[in-house]
DNA sequence: CTAGCCTTGATC
DNA sequence: GATCAAGGCTAG
């Protein structure tokens, strides 16, 4: 947690993103490393052990996260949103406090897609506990996208609004609840919903997005 | 614009 | 060569 507030504290000295409109994201790769360290959001294990099936990491990764149940995140979700309207460039731009609020509803989200399955006392153990669920939509994974087990479509739209800059409005109370069925009606809550549960690129390099995504 | 499939490049 | 993830392409 406290390692990862250093690294946004790094982010913010080079901003690839609003330096270089035509750079690519990829082009934001952290110095020598392909891919950003294991982090508190609930990241794959990165480089530590890739053989691992999909299946077996995302049992890991819940049974890691203490179980926060469904309660939980959903405080956390309405919480945080308050937070990203307010703060969200404090979140990416700063070491302070406001990035630790950042990274603490971060790490609640990691379990989101057990939500939907899991009670509070029945955990992980079994396959239905993992069911691969996008953490943001619930939709079925894919496999690892910009740093945890999301499912294609989010994958794809992630891409697109950071690459496109996207700017995206609410029209609602920005707490739009997203799901399979209902991801495509408020992609600004949805874009939300990709960085709280720990979407990144390589590097982390898009806090450009403050400035452009919440105007 | 979304989302699924495909290609490409990196890594092991 | 196999696997994985990022990015490209494109039908709907």
């Amino acid at each position: 947690m406290l390692l990862d507030m250093e690294n946004h504290s790094t982010l913010l000295l080079s901003s690839p993103f609003s330096a270089n409109s035509g750079d690519s994201p990829a082009a934001c790769t952290q110095s020598s490393s392909p891919m950003p360290p294991p982090n508190n959001y609930g990241s794959p294990p990165v480089s530590t052990d890739i053989s691992t099936p999909y299946n077996n990491t995302v049992c890991q990764q819940q049974s890691m996260n203490s179980m926060p149940h469904h309660h939980q995140y959903t405080m956390m979700m309405s919480q945080s949103m308050n937070n990203i309207d307010n703060s969200y460039s404090s979140y990416l731009f700063s070491s302070g406090a406001s990035a630790i609020s950042g990274i603490d509803m971060g790490a609640g989200y990691q379990i989101t897609g057990l939500s939907t399955s899991l009670t509070p006392g029945d955990l992980p153990d079994t396959k239905d506990c993992i069911e691969e669920l996008c953490p943001v939509c619930g939709d079925k994974v894919s496999g690892y996208h910009y740093g945890l087990l999301t499912c294609e479509s989010c994958k794809g739209f992630f891409k697109r609004t950071v690459q496109n800059k996207k700017v995206y409005t609410c029209v609602a109370e920005r707490s739009c609840h997203i799901d399979k069925t209902q991801r495509k009606r408020c992609p600004f809550c949805r874009f939300q919903k990709c960085l709280e549960v720990g979407m990144k690129l390589e590097g982390e390099c898009f806090n450009f997005l403050p400035d452009v995504l919440f105007a």
